[in-house]
DNA sequence: AGCGGTCAAGTTGAT
DNA sequence: ATCAACTTGACCGCT
């Protein structure tokens, strides 16, 4: 396979972009999903065209959410995993080429990406809790593999340039874990490997866990300062962003979210539905930097946080 | 139309 | 042992 080359999202403003994830609150902008149960019930040709549709409407959908960012100064958008849905189950799964009027949902995707692209919006995946990289398992390795290798093909065709995935299990023995980790990046094809990215977690690997792994293996860190707070590991949120920025080819990728109920309640970990200003570090600001915003209220929330930053 | 059960998958830690 | 949490409610069959 020949390298992929990732371009770097223009920035149209140097400095701060808040991005969405996923999905909307307020706005009528719907992604729709389905089962793999609801799915077995049905033969092939069923739902290949059942696939068809709800892939069609989410491609659709996305190109709405775009036009959505671009004209509220969201700077990015987080594409839902099951965009696609059920698109790597082991039994009724498929491939984009299977369905009917795979032509026109290519072209729409594409159509995405090129308005990106246009409008400076940067766009990323966020495979799920499965996609596990250092698993001792082969047969998750392997499945996880072929997941990524999934979402990679979507995001060439919607310009997104990051895949962001957890360190994974720890298995009682971090260090192992993470040479697994690092030892299966090879299984990855070029335009995964280039997109790739890893996420400090709230339960199992701090910044400094994985910090190492992305300076010696060249993948990006997602520094999420929420979930630093909750897994601390000695260091200073001024010398994660730093180390953090340098792991990046391109500009960095962090995340943000704010406890539901104070950083005091039972349980820091839980999402408000809004930002509180006083949670965004000020060593992110002055430099281009994609914030992602995980916030339940959504749009409702950037638009709050816009104000409250003065944006 | 409304309601309640269900949804592919991994790992951890709280109960 | 079970379950919630993770990026998050939505779908489907039944009445």
């Amino acid at each position: 396979m020949a390298a992929a080359k990732i371009k770097p999202t223009p920035t149209a403003t140097a400095g701060l972009r808040l991005g969405l994830c996923c999905q909307f609150h307020e706005q009528p902008i719907k992604f729709r999903v389905t089962t793999a149960t609801a799915m077995q019930r049905l033969s092939r040709r069923q739902q290949l065209a059942r696939y068809a549709e709800l892939c069609a409407g989410n491609a659709a959908a996305l190109l709405a959410a775009l036009q959505f960012c671009a004209a509220h100064r969201v700077g990015s958008f987080r594409i839902l995993t099951p965009i696609f849905p059920v698109k790597t189950h082991p039994t009724v799964g498929y491939r984009v080429e299977e369905l009917p009027s795979a032509g026109e949902i290519i072209a729409q995707l594409q159509r995405c990406g090129e308005f990106a692209r246009a409008q400076g919006l940067r766009t990323g995946f966020h495979p799920d809790q499965f996609v596990v990289l250092n698993s001792p398992d082969e047969n998750i390795v392997a499945r996880s593999v072929a997941d990524l290798e999934s979402q990679a093909e979507l995001a060439e065709w919607t310009n997104a340039d990051t895949i962001n995935i957890h360190g994974g299990g720890a298995y009682g023995d971090k260090r192992t874990a993470l040479e697994r980790f690092a030892r299966n990046l090879n299984r990855l094809s070029a335009r995964a490997r280039a997109r790739l990215t890893v996420e400090n977690d709230d339960k199992t690997y701090t910044p400094a866990d994985l910090l190492p792994l992305c300076q010696a293996e060249g993948v990006p860190l997602v520094y999420d300062a929420h979930h630093h707070r909750c897994l601390p590991d000695g260091l200073t949120v001024e010398a994660v962003t730093e180390a953090a920025r340098k792991t990046w080819n391109r500009e960095p990728l962090f995340h943000l979210s704010s406890p539901i109920e104070g950083w005091t309640g039972p349980k820091p970990e839980r999402h408000h539905d809004y930002i509180n200003p006083k949670d965004f570090p000020a060593a992110w600001f002055g430099w281009p930097v994609t914030v992602e915003i995980e916030a339940k209220a959504k749009e409702l929330a950037i638009a709050r946080l816009q104000a409250d930053l003065n944006l």
